[in-house]
DNA sequence: TATGTGAGTGAAAGAAATTTTAATTTATAT
DNA sequence: ATATAAATTAAAATTTCTTTCACTCACATA
């Protein structure tokens, strides 16, 4: 995985750092959380305190290019990305429900949609390429507070 | 539609300035678009080169706070207002279609996902009280510019 | 295995977007 | 009319992210 990882940069071109390994490493070791680009410099800084905000910045962007983490920005405006889990080499489509008394994101899988996009693109004229869905509610926990 | 809005204010305990009136009148304008903070600047201060940016940035977020006008957030991060558009004093659902060319966004009704929060609601154990679609395409113009 | 070259990096400066501060003005209740 | 609390202005500060530039390192080639 690491090994496939190295692949990727060489066949676009692209060389194999140790910064670059590091960052992925460390969204590899937080699978389905959603992180900060600051979140991720303060884990990556304990380990690796010489790699600085920038490359954070530029690995994460770079990531992002090759399909290997998502960037996700809910309603609030932050920025957060999440390592893409693959199937099969294939990424399974999926989606984001938000509690908004915790802030804590869950993924989900979704195909529920994929017909969807033919009748909206029907509708309005689009040749519609991707789709994002967010739900906003309250998770278990926060529920009980909520009601009370 | 003013007098409304003037009724809104003061039935929260909230002044009416030349400046809130100003703000929301512009983006009544401009119904059916999504702007930028820097963008309705840029339309008030035609007319009123005296309000600050800063008022507009306290007036947007105040009228979402009061349900007149919708904040938007699209994957590349730059926040969107847009004007709600009330029947019988409900507003009613609708969600984003974007042109990944041209940045436009379109809006469109939608009430085809309500019955599908019970379902991600029971399956992920989340009280969902809203939720947020958007679509990535071209749009009919860009999309031919996209073929060639 | 040594070496040249350009891609990548780090630190700091720079931008861009938004918020806060503090002095001043204004809406509105009395 | 006046007091006063809220709102505004302009500037400074903050936050978030990007760019710059000198330096380093990965790696293709010899």
């Amino acid at each position: 995985m690491n090994e496939d990882f190295k692949e990727i940069l060489k066949s676009h071109g692209l060389k194999v750092t140790n910064q670059r390994i590091v960052v992925l490493e460390t969204l590899s070791r937080h699978k389905g959380e959603h992180l900060t680009p600051e979140e991720i410099y303060e884990i990556v800084k304990k380990e690796h305190p010489e790699i600085g905000l920038a490359t954070i910045y530029r690995t994460i962007q770079l990531l992002c290019q090759l399909d290997l983490v998502e960037k996700v920005v809910l309603v609030d405006g932050i920025v957060r990305y999440e390592m893409v889990e693959k199937q099969k080499g294939k990424a399974h489509h999926h989606h984001h429900i938000v509690c908004l008394d915790c802030g804590n994101v869950e993924s989900f899988e979704d195909d529920l949609l994929e017909n969807l996009e033919d009748a909206i693109s029907k509708k309005t004229g689009f040749e519609i390429v991707n789709h994002e869905v967010k739900f906003y509610g309250y998770c278990n926990k926060c529920k009980k507070k909520h009601i009370n």
